[in-house]
RNA sequence: GGAGAGAUGGCCGAGUUGGUCGAAGGCGCUCGACUCGAAAUCGAGUAGGCGGCUAAACCCCGCCUCGUGAGUUCGAAUCUCACUCUCUCCGCCA
């Protein structure tokens, strides 16, 4: 969540920035509370101190041998006086809070504005779309043809937006993992880590999923957990509630793990092939930084992903999305977007984003710049590196063959006992 | 699933006949002394949040926090209840 001091402190400001993302007066309520909470502080906590400072005197005329029952009777009425007035200052923090939580991030200065992904800049461009000299196809007819991707079945066990991998496929899959995972721990400092596919809600207000998108999760029936959307939550919230040395800063942590989106309100979109499933796999890529840092680590991690698609020689550009594109969390996002022949066109298949101290202040992670200073929330950041399903699809889709056969990216011949080229079996 | 133990500061760990306890002691860290320098030793300091004061901050003052939430009481780390989590033993199990 955004800092309730600076909002206090500036109002117009943050206004302001909120504006940018097309959201207006929802600071009015907000600061109209905190007025009231204020007032409500300073009445209490003086009572309060009146409560403290007599009971102890009780304490004293009760050790001296006189009747502190006059006392002990006054304090108690100001009890109850305490008792209304705490009352009232909880409800008014729950309603601050809700307003909080549902507020979204302020935009850096450097990201565009505008109302929505029209307004994007497109950063960089690497690599060369490749020209076919036969009728191209999708990978939702490439995979079934070769008997590596079946939709059908999928939909048989699981519904529509899901899928399911066999033979050279699935090991196309796992190579891939590996093959990412191998990069960004061995050439880019990344820790691998291993977290649960569900997490408490606490998880999900950290990195803000909730309480405003519930419904674009799974939630376990009958419990307080959700299915993750994505590594970012376990990820970001590995030290949540907790206080970091300096030294352990920056931290960069990876990990693979499928991601369980439920896609509401996203009917139609994308509806054949792998592009938007309600489970898949995505190699993830968060740091936890030091503030004056954090902008360029955000270059750092989106060259991470830029590096693995070069790796792979799979054409990709940059593009810096505007205020009115970016997501709830995010300062600044871009995205990494990978030419698909099949569209004709780049379509993402990773997003780096600076949270600032959003999430961190929200999971409470903070550290100590150093000896006696005091505790700062740190900077975290997120990005795919890169999502897997999508990476399969602009592999069949970008490396296809006029019969049909699809070539193994060179990279990943050693994860796929040296198979070179895929073909129907 | 059954039985039991526990949750305290950056870490370890006292404190449970309710009051002067946000909290002994130790470690770590910071500063100082000693030293050519370091180690060792000695001395001092060292929780977080919120609110007031302030142009703002420091300082200072106050409130809250000893797993979470409720309760008893003039007063709760200490007593009661519920919940969460951790550990040990038994059962079951990949």
């Amino acid at each position: 969540m955004i800092d309730a001091k600076m909002i206090r402190a500036n109002p117009e400001q943050v206004e302001a920035r909120l504006n940018k993302r097309n959201l207006r007066g929802v600071l009015d309520e907000y600061l109209q509370l905190d007025g009231r909470r204020r007032q409500i502080l300073v009445q209490v906590e003086e009572l309060k101190n009146f409560r403290n400072t007599s009971s102890q005197e009780v304490g004293k005329l009760k050790k001296a041998g006189q009747d502190p029952t006059e006392l002990m009777e006054k304090v108690r009425q100001v009890g109850k006086e305490i008792a209304a007035l705490d009352e009232e200052v909880k409800n008014v923090e729950a309603q601050m809070d809700s307003i909080l939580l549902n507020i979204p991030n302020l935009p850096h200065e450097s990201v565009p504005v505008g109302p929505d992904e029209n307004s994007n800049v497109e950063i960089r461009r690497w690599g060369q779309p490749r020209s076919f000299d036969f009728e191209p196809q999708a990978h939702w007819d490439i995979g079934p043809a070769l008997d590596i991707l079946d939709f059908e079945r999928a939909a048989k066990l699981s519904g529509a937006r899901f899928t399911v991998y066999k033979g050279l496929g699935a090991r196309l899959e796992r190579a891939v993992i590996n093959f990412y995972l191998d990069i960004h721990t061995q050439q880019h400092g990344y820790r691998e880590i291993l977290p649960p596919f569900m997490v408490s809600a606490d998880c999900m207000v950290g990195t803000g999923q909730l309480p405003k998108f519930a419904e674009d999760m799974f939630k376990v029936e009958g419990r307080e957990m959700y299915l993750i959307p994505t590594a970012e939550v376990p990820l970001t919230n590995l030290y949540r509630e907790e206080i970091l040395d300096a030294a352990d800063l920056p931290m960069y942590l990876t990990a693979y793990t499928p991601c369980f989106r439920a896609e509401a309100g996203s009917h139609g979109r994308d509806t054949r092939g792998v592009i938007r499933q309600h489970q898949f796999n995505k190699v993830e890529l968060v740091k936890l930084v030091e503030p004056q840092h954090s902008y360029e680590e955000l270059e750092k991690m989106t060259a991470n992903a830029e590096k693995v698609l070069q790796l792979l020689d799979l054409p990709y550009r940059v593009v810096l999305l505007s205020t009115g594109d970016m997501g709830f969390s995010a300062a600044k996002t871009y995205d990494v977007e990978v030419w698909m022949p099949s569209y004709n066109e780049y379509k993402e298949i990773s997003s780096c984003s600076n949270c600032e101290d959003f999430q961190a202040r929200r999971a409470n992670i903070r550290f100590r710049p150093g000896p006696k200073e005091k505790l700062q929330y740190v900077h975290t950041l997120n990005g795919s590196g890169v999502a897997v399903g999508r990476t399969i699809a602009a592999i069949l889709e970008n490396y296809q063959q006029e019969d049909g056969s699809v070539v193994v990216p060179e990279v990943l011949r050693p994860y796929m006992g040296g198979i070179e080229v895929i073909k129907r079996q």
